[in-house]
DNA sequence: GGTAATCATTAGCATAGCTAATTAAAGGTG
DNA sequence: CACCTTTAATTAGCTATGCTAATGATTACC
């Protein structure tokens, strides 16, 4: 594969990606957060309990930031602060089930929408997608 | 290809998606705009003149939050606002060469992020991408 | 035991999201 | 043609989200 080639499928990959995500972003709507919450809760419910500097850094924020954002989901009990076990400077946040909850219904509503998508495809095409995807989750490891 | 098959690669593509661009997304930090300035610009350049209501469907905001951030790429000479001919209510957006320049030098960046990636890969893994990918911008058409 | 480093929050500012109201221009309809 | 309605964008005013700087509360070091 030329680097040309390389070039060219780094490029259409990250347009179709933004160009996916942008589509299944309309089905968050019905989720009643906004999309810093959404995706702050997210990162709680599939990467486990942290501390607030670790989620600040996964969602590449500022810890203040974060900080006032946990303040709206556990007012609206969908995470829990928990001082930290052997450092009672730090906190633990961890998802609620009524968080959990929400966030899985979000989820399925997205992966519907593009199930739906999925399904125009041929089925050789589903298999050739299906392959491109297992390579795709070894480049964002 | 099972129901289930099918549902699994969904849901997979999904994710990997979301890892992807939030992983790409810390290449912007060069380009001295927020994430939405930085967006709205990307949707004028790569998808051409609009009017504000057409720019603000694709950014999947309301007409007053992008009638502002217009404003801010406007002063920073990115873009420009013309009268629409023929409609005088209406307005056309347009970039500038300044507001080109300074897009396709953060894509390069994010391309050239993803390709250090991609050349970890073996190379009938990169073909494997390269087929994946043609079928993704099928689905997201 | 005293001082420095670390984790989170508070304070205060600019930006980004919204709805409601306003301005300006087009489009009917009598 | 005058009047009313509709449409496109902006302005006004609110809440939420981003930042840096400063503060409070522990913990670590020496």
């Amino acid at each position: 594969m030329s680097e040309w080639e390389t070039m060219d499928t780094a490029a259409r990959l990250h347009t179709a990606s933004i160009r996916l995500l942008r589509t299944l972003r309309r089905e968050d709507d019905g989720s009643g957060l906004s999309a810093p919450r959404l995706s702050a809760l997210s990162v709680i419910v599939y990467g486990g309990p942290m501390s607030l500097a670790e989620l600040a850094t996964a969602e590449q924020v500022r810890p203040p930031t974060m900080s006032r954002i946990v303040d709206a989901l556990v007012e609206k009990n969908l995470v829990t602060r928990v001082t930290a076990p052997g450092d009672r400077r730090s906190v633990r946040i961890e998802a609620t089930a009524d968080g959990i909850g929400l966030l899985n219904a979000g989820r399925e509503r997205r992966v519907r929408a593009l199930i739906a998508r999925l399904g125009k495809l041929a089925e050789s095409e589903r298999r050739a997608l299906a392959r491109g995807v297992e390579i795709l989750e070894r480049v964002t490891r």
